[in-house]
RNA sequence: GCGCCUGUAGCUCAAUCGGAUAGAGCAGCGGCCUUCUAAGCCGCAGGUUCCGCGUUCGAUUCGCGGUAGGCGCGCCA
């Protein structure tokens, strides 16, 4: 059995054998079971279609167990169990060919295009479009997704919902990259306005009150009153050292320009980069707010009331329908931001995936329902909201600083309790659930945290890589990075013709194309001739589960594809780290005995590659000591 | 009043498109280092999955109705 996938082979001898029982299999899927005992993959096609022919469940199983091609590298046996489900066995020689194939590209293991045939690493079939939980379904092809993060407004310190955001967000762009996504980045930001204006006034005020010119020295009522507006104005004046008129609209564009350039930095060290900064008032310059005020009004979803006009969100789905413009003539943030997503699809994105804090979930159903009165197709716009954050001390509740007007900024964040524990915690939880971070524990450099725990697999392994015996036989620490720094080239094409959705003309297409550098990976990385290794050596029962949870890999990656949520693969990291703890705990890696010596520095070795990988997508360092 | 999110072991949370006996970690107790890293491993407990009804061969999961907590409901962003 080789190539396609042992999915693609089950399912295929599936789908035959129930035409031959005179059933129309209709979408026949795999699951892994929760139990163990029943095997690596099991299928509940019976249950499903028993009815077609009118039998029992359990017969129609037995009957496609007893017909299924068995094999020594493959399935090596079937099972019928409960109500009906066929239990899949695994041979150990499927998963030590595996583990061949994991040496030969140590890092290109869990990679896909997302499609059936292609995946020859993959556990589990990817399948043919991703559906994901909250219904909406992108078809195969329809693979280039703008993921839209952290956009907070450059007025202040990034604080910690920001910093959620921002693994999450980086995470999901990398882990869809490595499943053949064209994934990109964005962050999207008011440098104009009436928050501008304010900060100005804020910054004026404080900078007044540093030198000393008290009557000047009130901060507006809804402006900024954190501590860190004087770091602020005492840049501006360094900068600015001669000016005597001050203007608020000015020195805001300044402030704001300070700011972004202290949030780049945060997020840089962060080890979060974005493909694009996008500019708010990008929108205003080349007239794309405009047009679309104008093509709303073409489609004829506003009118006019009390001198505002409104757009008709309400027939949408929203509770009620939104201004668009004020009775004084102003345009409301709604517009910029609908402006920005017909933006979006107009640069060839079928997906947006927005990632917003926990007070603006009252702007979705607003946004969807313009979505959707501007004709977009359905699934083009997806919102998710990363909940709040619960910073807890040893137990105890962190206040608001007044320094920086937030309980906890990013850099401070990182400060006490680093970039790789921050991470790894933020990815703990559904983005969707509130958060306890307790900053003690994280910071802890023990059991209770699983950080360190999955780190420690990793550093043992090299250990053991570093051993002059290992190198006898070929092995090498391995040497791929992180990857944040990936080099993406971009050029921006125009379009053949503008993009048609549901009678709407996008005309002023753009798509901006990419063109990815090769990751460079050290050839040592690779190991020569793997299938030559005697791995059917291993069949130790803590063997064959760590190389069973290896193979879960490519899954748990098509998982977080699925469902939009990258924390099963922090789950799935610890799985592994336990996994691996327990076979280093009762087998000895290196001993006199040669053939199983270099078997099992093998399973360390694709173990390490999983490891590092796992860590590398969700922008965590893999120590090689500790 | 309306909308969104959440409710699972003492605590923090998992649970695959609706799947089989609902799983981990922590907290508690007891063991394991002359041997590749003890930041590790092993053993012992804990459940009306908030409540009710419905759909289904099968519901923590889907629907409806309650209930508790969080958040949001502006011609602010």
């Amino acid at each position: 059995m080789s190539n396609p996938s042992i999915e693609q082979h089950i399912i295929t001898s599936l789908t035959e054998l129930a035409l031959s029982e005179g059933i129309k299999p209709d979408n026949i899927t795999l699951e892994i079971p929760r139990q163990k005992e029943f095997g690596e993959l099991a299928c509940n096609v019976a249950m499903h279609s028993a009815a077609q022919i009118g039998i029992a469940p359990r017969a129609l199983a037995e009957r496609l167990a007893q017909a299924f091609p068995c094999s020594g590298d493959g399935v090596e046996a079937v099972n019928v169990a409960g109500p009906g489900f066929l239990n899949f066995k695994l041979a150990p020689g499927y998963f030590h060919r595996l583990l061949a194939e994991i040496l030969q590209d140590p890092q290109g293991f869990g990679s896909s295009t997302e499609s059936a045939a292609d995946s020859p690493q993959s556990m589990v079939q990817s399948p043919q479009s991703v559906v994901n939980r909250r219904g909406l379904t992108a078809e195969l092809g329809e693979n280039r997704w703008l993921f839209e993060f952290v956009s907070a407004n450059p007025t202040g310190p990034l604080n910690v919902v920001s910093a959620r955001a921002a693994s999450v967000g980086d995470a999901l762009v990398r882990i869809f990259r490595k499943r053949g996504y064209t994934a990109h980045s964005e962050y999207y930001f008011n440098d104009g306005g009436k928050q501008v204006l304010l900060f100005g006034a804020s910054v004026r005020a404080r900078l007044a009150e540093t030198e000393g010119r008290a009557d000047e020295a009130v901060i507006p009522e809804d402006g900024y009153q954190g501590e860190y507006v004087i770091d602020v104005a005492r840049s501006w004046r360094l900068a600015n050292p001669d000016v005597t008129e001050f203007d608020d609209a000015a020195i805001g564009r300044w402030a704001v320009d300070w700011m972004l350039k202290a949030q780049q930095a945060q997020l840089a060290r962060f080890r979060v980069s974005f493909d694009r900064w996008f500019r708010e008032n990008e929108l205003y310059d080349d007239g794309r707010v405009e047009t679309t005020v104008k093509r709303m009004t073409e489609l004829g979803i506003t009118y006019d009331k009390d001198d505002a006009l409104y757009l008709k969100t309400k027939d949408f789905g929203d509770t009620d329908d939104r201004v668009v413009r004020t009775s004084d003539g102003r345009l409301t943030y709604r517009v910029p931001d609908i402006a920005y997503h017909l933006d979006k699809f107009a640069r060839g994105y079928a997906r947006s995936v927005d990632l917003l804090g926990p007070d603006h979930h009252g702007h979705i159903i607003t946004m969807t329902a313009a979505m959707k009165a501007l004709r977009l197709p359905d699934g083009f716009y997806t919102a998710l909201i990363a909940q709040q954050v619960n910073l807890k001390r040893g137990g105890e509740e962190i206040k608001m600083s007044k320094r920086t007007g937030v309980m906890l900024t990013l850099d401070e964040l990182v400060d006490e309790v680093g970039v790789d524990a921050a991470r790894f915690f933020f990815l703990r939880r559904k983005v969707s659930s509130p958060l306890d971070f307790d900053l003690e524990l994280a910071k802890k450099h023990n059991d209770e945290n699983p950080v360190y725990y999955v780190q420690y697999a990793h550093a043992r392994i090299c250990s053991i890589l570093r051993q002059p015996r290992a190198k006898e036989f070929g092995f090498w620490i391995l040497d791929f990075g992180l990857k944040n720094e990936e080099a993406h080239e971009r050029r921006v094409i125009p379009a053949q013709a503008g993009i048609q959705t549901d009678g709407l003309q996008i005309e002023d297409c753009r798509l901006d194309v990419e063109e990815r550098s090769e990751t460079i990976q050290n050839p040592k990385s690779k190991i020569q001739n793997p299938s030559g290794l005697p791995l059917h050596l291993l069949t130790a029962k803590e063997e064959l589960d760590l190389l069973r949870q290896i193979a879960l890999f490519p899954w748990t990656l098509a998982a977080v594809v699925r469902t939009i949520e990258p924390h099963p693969l922090t789950s799935y990291l610890v799985d592994l780290a336990r996994c691996f703890h327990l076979f280093y705990q009762r087998h000895r890696v290196i001993s006199d005995d040669k053939e199983m010596t270099a078997a099992r520095l093998a399973l360390c070795y694709g173990t390490a590659a999983v490891i590092k990988e796992g860590l590398n997508l969700i922008g965590v360092e893999a120590p090689e000591r500790m």
